[in-house]
DNA sequence: TCAACTGTATTATTGCTATAATACGGTTGG
DNA sequence: CCAACCGTATTATAGCAATAATACAGTTGA
């Protein structure tokens, strides 16, 4: 069977955060939409940063938080596995979602928007 | 009459973002919630620094974004004054919003969310 | 086998945000 | 008048993100 790489080639970056968080977040985001698996492989850092166009160290950071959050395992002068289950997709999921609902209410209640009128808003801009 | 002078003590900063941009998107906020009106006095550089805890020289940064924005007038060795119209709350009220709703409808669809979806999940978390 | 990859590590530099410590001249109120 | 404000400007320092250029040892596949 042949290894599953992950793909990064549609990730645009931004420069609202840094990047090696957006790599983190848009690992946990694959997951969420199982657009990767347990077992499926990353690129490797050298190859990653030549795709996103990004330094290599800035890779090896995002994975590095990876790996300290226990969704990567490397193995010294091999591959970089990802590793995970449902259980922690659902927390992804969970955590992802309400933290970008709870951004979005803070700020429009900043305003005095009502809930109606908060719903409204998003009806119109979808 | 009393000179109005904007109060600024009930602002939390975060470090999400540049303080400097911080205080500028307040201000306009307060545009918005008829917080403030035309003709209304900012403190100075070095009491708002010391309200907010931060240095001066931010404080500068914000107050000198405004006046390029066309909100601030600085008078040298006097008072820093809003200026500002209708139409210039009807935008920033606009611009505020409409981005605020475009960063979550963006982030919950990368995330698969239909429109139903996103909705409930504001009147969940409100 | 061995060249080409892999992960990992180090050092230097740049740019931005923020802090710190001053300095200078204009404005103002008692 | 003049002390106490004001806005404005400069220089130095620090931390973080990111870049750049290497280096080294382990793994792997033809």
């Amino acid at each position: 069977m042949s290894p599953v790489v992950v793909d990064f080639s549609e990730l645009k970056l931004n420069e609202e955060s840094p990047i090696y968080m957006q790599i983190v977040r848009n690992v946990k985001i694959k997951m969420v939409n199982r657009q990767v698996r347990d077992g499926d492989e990353l690129p490797s850092r050298r190859v990653l940063s030549a795709v996103l166009e990004v330094n290599p160290n800035t890779i090896q950071k995002a994975y590095r938080l990876m790996e300290e959050e226990g969704i990567l395992v490397s193995f010294a002068g091999s591959k970089s596995l990802l590793q995970f289950d449902e259980s922690m997709i659902d927390r992804y999921r969970k955590e992802l979602l309400v933290s970008e609902a709870e951004k979005y209410i803070e700020e429009v209640k900043k305003m005095g928007l009502t809930a109606e009128e908060a719903v409204e808003l998003i009806k119109e801009n979808w």
